[in-house]
DNA sequence: CTTGACTCCGTACCATGGTACGGAAGCTAT
DNA sequence: ATAGCTTCCGTACCATGGTACGGAGTCAAG
């Protein structure tokens, strides 16, 4: 897997070509030099397992709720002595996520009893707007 | 909290006016008739306790991790008989929650290690990438 | 040494869910 | 009856995270 070029880098990172650009423009991820380079444009550029690890880390930190933004800046801490900076960002992001698993775990409630009234009653409309009513 | 204008409506529901008319817009909220109308445009438009209630349903809607079009759906489907696809959806949604909600443990239990592991040593960076490594 | 696939790059376009602007008309308090 | 906040409406703009296009260059195989 190593010393791939860009098609095979986003292969094994699950997402598309233009994606790994897109990362690249955002700076998330690395531009190898152009190695060949013969003519003007120089060769092509060729990835290795940190890019690999890198551009997986993305997922997974997206995954985790950070934007790309707070990903760059993830990526940029993870090569600094800024602990501090690291740890904030962690828990600040563990906060939300208890938040949010307990917003869906609510909305997964309304939907079961949803799911429940619907199958109760054989007639009329199921009670949606209702299955929501209160939280 | 009955008869109130746009910007009852929408402090009630927590959002602002501009986002009323924009559900407004894509159909989701109701536009009640103009009263008063003594002049070419008519009247202000009132909002009452159904309104209020469609616009709640549509931001629990929206955390359960519906989209706005199936949330169009959703309001359609509680007038209408269709017990079928409203069970439908809703299960569809529940397990998409379920799947979701894996993912944001999963994750919370990566930035776990890393706040714990960043914790640890009190020199060099923090893990940052490696705390994501595996899942 | 040409063909065909892939790369590179800039730029344009997209979907989602809003948010803002600005003019005209409506309402309310003084 | 007039000032000053709202409402109404169309239209424009925004952020996020991509996705697509197209021309020029590169590379491996036949």
């Amino acid at each position: 897997m190593k010393n791939t070029t860009i098609a095979g880098l986003a292969k094994a990172g699950g997402v598309g070509v233009e994606t790994v650009r897109y990362y690249q423009r955002r700076g998330l991820l690395g531009m190898p030099e152009r190695s060949g380079g013969v003519g003007l444009g120089g060769g092509i550029r060729r990835y290795g397992e940190d890019d690999l690890r890198r551009l997986r880390f993305i997922r997974s930190a997206q995954t985790a709720g950070f934007t790309l933004d707070e990903i760059g800046e993830l990526l940029a801490l993870d090569a600094s002595e800024d602990r501090q900076r690291a740890q904030a960002l962690a828990k600040e992001r563990i906060a939300a996520l208890d938040a949010k698993i307990a917003e869906l775990e609510a909305a997964r409630k309304s939907l079961r009893r949803l799911a429940h009234d619907c199958a109760a009653n054989t007639s009329g409309p199921c009670p949606i707007i209702a299955a929501f009513d209160h939280g």
